[in-house]
RNA sequence: GGGCCUGUAGCUCAGAUGGUUAGAGCGCACGCCUGAUAAGCGUGAGGUCAGUAGUUCAAUUCUACUCAGGCCCA
């Protein structure tokens, strides 16, 4: 027996039902142990951060990867999918400072930092269990158990072997790096928590005169941080960039000609000076706090002279940029590039040092105001405004502006490899692919050393040992690490009789090494988690300290990985830079970029706002696969998705409901007929046309699918099978074929119906099953139980169907008979006559090459709108009248500028002309006494009028009904209407679709006599073993009813078998 | 400020390698169907295809700019 009543299955419940089976048969490590080892199909999971709550956009991700890896499963593919956590770095930190209320990092060593690393590792997993629970519950098929975590000392070793690969190679150095810092807690400020602080805020916007060495002359400069010109080095101007020298109340000033503008009042343009002209002109130093000339620090190095940046702009200021290399990463590149010092008077908490006497202890910002009255006094203020721009605020205190500020780290020389990086990502195959070629492949163009190292606390230690004398090398493994020794009161401990080695702070800061009679101690610095998960490809594995073979042969690159956009500088950047770096290939071939998800209204998800969707919700009301479904449908994964609850009802009803109620029906008939799929399959060939029909649109539709999800076009594939199952299984084949189902008994025209029907379930179960896990499980095993045709006890073990049947032509012809079927529909529709009153005759008007087609067609399509005749007319046929059409795509390239007179002729075309036209003969006009000859294509001919009928046109088909009646036709009709109000009786009454049926009856004459002659007809429909006319009858079931205008009683009654 | 993406019906989305009638679903109104029925089907209303300029015989489609939204980066 097939499983009843499916149609009104709780989603939810069924979702259980089936994880427990997954579960308990271990479904999920079949589909990858029944796989063949030598045809791989390597996927990465890109680690989340256990320690904030999943939320919808993870289900989204999540359902991509899966989705795909389902489906590689299901074409033979061995998906080996293995989990991952990422467990170190700033956002975990963050989240153990709020617990136990630190503010600043001063603060985490007061509070000790094994106690708080220690905080950090229990925190990671706070939402561990959520995440699990989540993951299964979707449905998300990854080995949680063989997870990868990134604090593990395997993971770190693997990650400390590629850094250590790296210094070898002489990638890694040290240097100075300009970085956003929050100067209230010293803490520098990740590129994400930068973009969470920008906003309009006032600043003073100054223009600043700096005097000519030994000349009377000055450039004007702009700032908008005055502070920073206590620490001005040089100035900065473009090559190219034209300045003048003008002569502007008693001074001589230079500044951009584009810039004049700021002048305030009179001048004259003295000169005109190319920028590269102005290369190496000396300068005096606007402030002296800092003695920088003759003093011995600065002995080598050039200060005080302009230099060119292509960096400077015309669009403000005056087009010479004031240059102050601890406070800009201009700046500060520059510096490098003129060798020039830098001054940095001011502590990392963003106060001045001392040695500005003047501001000494005052916060930078704060100091402007003083600065700007001091430049006042001494006359080098030439004018100063405000400015409202966006600027960045630390977003962990109010009203604390962000500080950019030198601080020394460490960098991997990405700079080197980055042509390497551009050229490996031409194979990259993206989707959407302007991600790769435009915001990925941009990034990479512009690519900057990789600033590698953090001044924090929980994340993986920077490997470096360093001598006093600044010698140093890195440890790549734990047997190096057992060269080293621990010194405590005194004592000297090896690392090799150590217990518990932990590759962390504070453990690893006590291991020394002692080379040459030198000591060597670990440099203190951390490594940007970023490393951690870029190194997944061979940390995960812990290679290359194991699985060497299983990493190089089977498991590098991945085939596919799939993230947000969001990870574009993240993910897959390291992904691809270590790759390159280490094994000077791709990490990944393929990889599906997801956006955003938004609210309904195209807001951002977030806590504050409150528009946040819960997963868990979705999953309990509507189910995980509506969820899926709906995510991946809805619009393409890479654009950002508008979430709307009521779509997911939407998909529910129309998808799953419309899937479900076609198996029901089908097994509700199966089951009275025992089809249990024991015949031998009858060879399609032999099956009716409209059989044939849907097994070649089955078919096709596994090619466009195969072809879609090969493109890793997901949208496209799912929407086509939602299209096949709703327009052509159920609203087509079903709807025409219900009859050939509870009609007959058993002969071989309803085999081939419970068959076909059959197949293209089972198909459609299979192709569903990667986005909607879970409901095509169900469908699937209700089907394959009862047949046990294929001997996969699940969907996800079964295999990929193989088209072997088409018949295009036949799927064409059909779309002919359909659209006379919906033209004709429509037109009854529109003169109000129901499709249960038989018509005489309809005539249709098709292009030549269709006309046969449509005459195999004329069963369907009489049978489908109840008339009794399909006249196909002719072209020739006298009751035809045809109108030309000018065929642009034609005309257009031909005749130019003269289309429209053209267009125009073609539409006056008389009969004679169009027969031309039709035989392919040329037509001659004149337009502008010019002649031009048209030909066949250059003219559509549109049969549109049919003389004398109603008549309707669409697409090149033109209907005609006729719509009189006679008395046959009337009496025929009231029968058909007797049936209807007879099968409603019936299922009010309760009947079972097989009860067989008494019926008594009376009313007006015409209803007696309609139900009379078509007696037999009326029994074969309603399993009526007799039909009495009685005057009067009581009991049984018994209705009054209006047929039209007339009066009928029905009584109807069951028969004993 | 720079880069990338998006803007088509009230809503969610298709589509057009430039061709003269721009589609679907939902929602709304009306109707049909009724042995798939707490389903299904149809009809109707609803669009200066964000705006402006250009290229072209022809632009919603190509180009430039503008506006609005999003993301990333400063």
């Amino acid at each position: 027996m097939f499983k009843q009543n499916l149609e009104k299955i709780n989603y939810p419940e069924i979702e259980e039902k089936i994880l427990k089976f997954w579960q308990e048969n271990k479904i999920f490590e079949k589909s990858i142990s029944s796989r063949d080892e030598s045809k791989p199909f390597t996927f990465y999971e890109g680690p989340p951060t256990a320690n904030g709550k999943p939320g919808i956009h993870h289900v989204m991700a999540r359902t991509l990867k899966d989705l795909v890896c389902r489906y590689k499963t299901l074409q033979g593919f061995r998906v080996e999918r293995k989990a991952g956590w990422d467990t170190h770095g700033l956002p975990v930190e963050i989240e153990v400072e709020k617990k136990i209320g630190i503010k600043h990092k001063s603060e985490v060593l007061e509070y000790g930092v094994e106690k708080y690393n220690q905080a950090c590792r229990d925190s990671v997993f706070t939402y561990l269990d959520l995440w699990e629970k989540m993951t299964t519950r979707m449905g998300y098929w990854i080995d949680l158990d063989t997870a990868y975590i990134t604090l593990k000392n395997e993971y770190i070793e693997s990650v400390w072997w590629a850094l250590k690969t790296l210094f070898e190679k002489g990638l890694i150095y040290k240097d100075y790096k300009i970085v956003p810092q929050d100067p209230k807690s010293e803490t520098v400020l990740s590129s994400h928590e930068l973009a969470l602080g920008y906003r309009e805020t006032k600043d003073p916007s100054v223009y600043v005169f700096f005097k000519i060495k030994d000349k009377d002359e000055y450039f004007l400069v702009w700032t908008t941080t005055p502070w920073t010109l206590i620490s001005n080095v040089a100035l900065a101007v473009g090559k190219d960039v034209d300045y003048v020298k003008i002569s502007h109340k008693d001074k001589k000033i230079i500044l951009a000609k584009e810039r004049l503008s700021v002048i305030d009042g009179e001048y004259e343009i003295i000169e005109e000076i190319k920028g590269e002209k102005l290369e190496g002109i000396e300068y005096e130093q606007l402030f002296s706090y800092i003695k920088v000339n003759g003093n011995p620090v600065f002995k080598d190095k050039n200060a005080f002279t302009v230099c060119l940046g292509d960096f400077v702009s015309t669009e403000d200021g005056s087009g010479i940029v004031h240059i102050a290399p601890a406070f800009g990463a201009d700046d500060y590149e520059l510096s490098k590039k003129y060798n020039l010092p830098m001054l940095q008077p001011v502590t990392r908490g963003g106060l001045f040092t001392p040695e500005v006497t003047d501001f000494a202890g005052q916060f930078v910002k704060d100091a402007d105001k003083g600065i700007i009255q001091k430049m006042k006094e001494e006359g080098t203020l030439y004018r100063k405004e405000t400015i409202t721009h966006s600027y960045p605020f630390s977003w962990r205190h109010e009203n604390v502006p962000v500080i950019y500020y030198a601080r020394e780290s460490w960098f991997i020389r990405t700079t080197s490899i980055a042509d390497r990086m551009v050229e490996l990502n031409k194979t990259i195959n993206w989707q959407p692919p302007e991600v790769g070629a435009g915001r990925f492949g941009n990034w990479l163009e512009e690519n900057k050393d990789w600033a590698l190292s953090r001044d924090r606390f929980w994340a993986t230690p920077l490997p470096i040992w360093l001598s006093e004398d600044g010698d140093m090398f890195a440890v790549g493994s734990i047997e190096e690490l057992k060269n080293g020794f621990i010194e405590e009161s005194g004592k000297r401990t090896s690392v090799k009789d150590v217990e518990n080695i932990d590759l962390h702070k504070p453990f690893v800061d006590k291991i020394l090494f002692e080379k040459n009679g030198k000591l060597y101690k670990r440099t203190p610095e951390l490594i940007d988690v970023w490393f951690d998960s870029g190194s997944m490809p061979f940390a995960q594995y812990h290679y290359p300290f194991e699985n060497k073979e299983w990493f190089e042969k089977h498991s590098f690159p991945a085939d596919f990985i799939c993230e947000g956009i969001d990870q574009t500088r993240g993910w897959f950047y390291t992904l691809h830079a270590i790759s390159t770096m280490l094994f000077d290939n791709v990490a990944f071939k393929n990889i599906i970029v997801n956006e955003l998800i938004l609210d309904k209204n195209g807001l951002k998800m977030s806590k504050s706002r409150g528009n946040t969707v819960d997963p868990f919700m979705l999953f309990d009301k509507y189910g995980a696969d509506a969820t899926r479904w709906y995510l991946v449908t809805n619009s393409p994964p890479w654009r950002p998705t508008l979430f709307d609850e009521e779509g997911l009802v939407e998909v529910q009803r129309k998808f799953f409901g419309t899937l479900l109620n076609t198996y029901s029906f089908f097994a509700l008939y199966a089951n009275i007929d025992e089809f249990e799929f024991k015949e031998k399959p009858v060879a399609y060939e032999k099956r009716p046309e409209i059989d044939r029909w849907i097994i070649s649109k089955l078919n096709s539709l596994i090619v466009d699918y195969e072809k879609m999800m090969d493109e890793y076009d997901v949208t496209k594939a799912a929407r086509a099978v939602s299209d096949f199952t709703i327009d052509h299984l159920s609203n087509w084949y079903v709807r025409r074929c219900r009859r050939r189902f509870w009609k007959s008994e058993m002969n071989e025209n309803k085999l081939s119906a419970y068959q076909t029907l059959y197949e293209c379930l089972v198909v459609v179960a299979k192709l569903t099953s990667p986005f909607a896990p879970f409901i095509s499980e169900e469908l699937f095993q209700n089907l394959n139980s009862v047949t046990k045709n294929e001997m996969f006890a699940s969907v996800h073990l079964a295999e990929f169907p193989k088209p072997t049947f088409f018949e295009k032509e036949l799927e064409d012809k059909m779309e002919i008979a359909q659209k006379v079927v919906y033209l004709t529909r429509s037109m009854r529709a529109k003169n109000n006559l129901k499709v249960r009153q038989p018509l005489l005759k309809l005539m249709v008007v098709v292009d030549k090459d269709k006309r046969e087609s449509l005459r195999m067609m004329k069963e369907v399509v009489l049978d489908e709108v109840n008339i009794k005749e399909l006249i196909v007319l002719n072209d020739d046929s006298e009751i035809v009248n045809k109108s030309a059409k000018a065929n642009f795509k034609s005309i257009g390239p031909k005749f130019g500028k003269k289309v429209n007179p053209v267009a125009n002729a073609i539409k006056s075309f008389n009969k004679n002309e169009i027969s031309m036209v039709e035989k392919g003969e040329p037509v001659k006009i004149q337009i502008d006494g010019e002649e031009i000859i048209l030909t066949k294509d250059d003219v559509e001919i549109i049969s549109s009028e049919i003389t004398g009928w109603l008549v309707e046109t669409q697409e090149g088909v033109t209907v005609a009904l006729d719509t009189e009646l006679n008395d046959n036709l009337i009496a025929e009709g009231l029968a058909r209407e007797f049936v209807n109000r007879v099968q409603n009786m019936r299922k009010d009454a309760g009947f079972e679709v097989t009860d067989r049926i008494k019926i008594k009856f009376n009313g007006s004459s015409n209803i007696v006599e309609s139900v009379k002659s078509f007696s037999e007809y009326i029994s074969n429909e309603t399993l009526a073993e007799e039909i009495k006319n009685e005057e009067k009858f009581g009991g049984g079931f018994h209705q009054e009813w209006k047929i039209g205008e007339y009066d009928c009683s029905i009584q109807i009654e069951k028969v004993n078998p």
